[in-house]
DNA sequence: GAATTACATTTGTATATACAATAGTTGTAG
DNA sequence: CTACAACTATTGTATATACAAATGTAATTC
């Protein structure tokens, strides 16, 4: 799939779009497989991340505030993502008792148990996405991409 | 920003993890950088996608099937999509005289005059999303994405 | 040429997301 | 200790998206 052939443009694009444009056609792809390989665990992309970062919490709970950090998604929506884990019974939610503004978060034991099972799918899911690239090439795109990642002006403005 | 980082586990992710975590974060910053960027023409990066792309006919039409090939979104959506655009006077919709199924999607003048300072700006934010990395590094990256894009096995099911 | 199938788009519905406003709790200044 | 500001999470609302069903048109088959 090449990028002008999709635009369809006379003049070829600058290489700054092209990029771009690559890197939203990938992403699209990640996401259509990925959410393809979670459909028979009837959760989200999103809820898919909340258990792995709870998880990663190793028995910790997790607040509200730092699933939202380590979330792409919004706090606003961070409440209602939780909502639904805790309807599959996936977490468990509690008011921290030493600061009542506070949420604590579990994973819960059959959140654990499925979590094992969809990372196990979605790692599948990565290597067939990632199939057509050998391992160091995977650290060279790996190595870019952290710098695109490190906003190393981000107050200069447009 | 490191991905370990984010999700904080003990043990280093696969490798292959990483490379989408990082691809799914670089992404997330184009979104957010371009929605700002197009926030003051008041329409979305959708919005502004199909605008390119009916630039990108020079004159011809396109019919919905066409915009939705060279979309990342759904068919569904594109009629909506449309409809906002036409509201705003960007483009013009006709029924096909030849096929009246059909229906035929113009860019306006004001589109196109829109359409230009749109990509102006649009080109500076990717620009500076890509300030990290030289144009050797574009291509390089390029040649990577590109491969992710081909599906040399699609039918090869999980 | 009537019935059936395929095509191109639209609409309905459920869910997801973004942003702003609100509620409940805690900290702090007077 | 009361009033006010700050913090944390939730809710409301508008918009976006995904998927399935429905509409209207054209092509095909009998």
């Amino acid at each position: 799939m090449n990028v002008e052939k999709i635009i369809k443009v006379k003049k070829p694009l600058p290489v700054e779009t092209k990029t771009i444009l690559h890197l939203l056609l990938v992403n699209q792809r990640i996401s259509e497989f990925t959410a393809e390989a979670l459909k028979p665990f009837d959760v989200s992309t999103q809820q898919f991340n909340v258990l792995r970062i709870l998880k990663g919490q190793n028995e910790k709970a997790a607040n509200l505030s730092t699933l939202n950090e380590r979330m792409v998604s919004k706090m606003s929506n961070t409440t209602r993502l939780v909502d639904k884990l805790i309807l599959k019974k996936l977490v468990k939610r509690t008011v921290c008792e030493s600061n009542r503004r506070k949420i604590e978060i579990f994973i819960t034991k059959k959140g654990k148990e499925e979590l094992k099972k969809m990372s196990e799918v979605i790692l599948k899911t990565e290597k067939k996405l990632l199939q057509n690239i050998s391992t160091s090439e995977m650290n060279e795109l790996n190595e870019l991409l952290n710098r695109l990642n490190t906003n190393n002006s981000e107050e200069q403005k447009l």
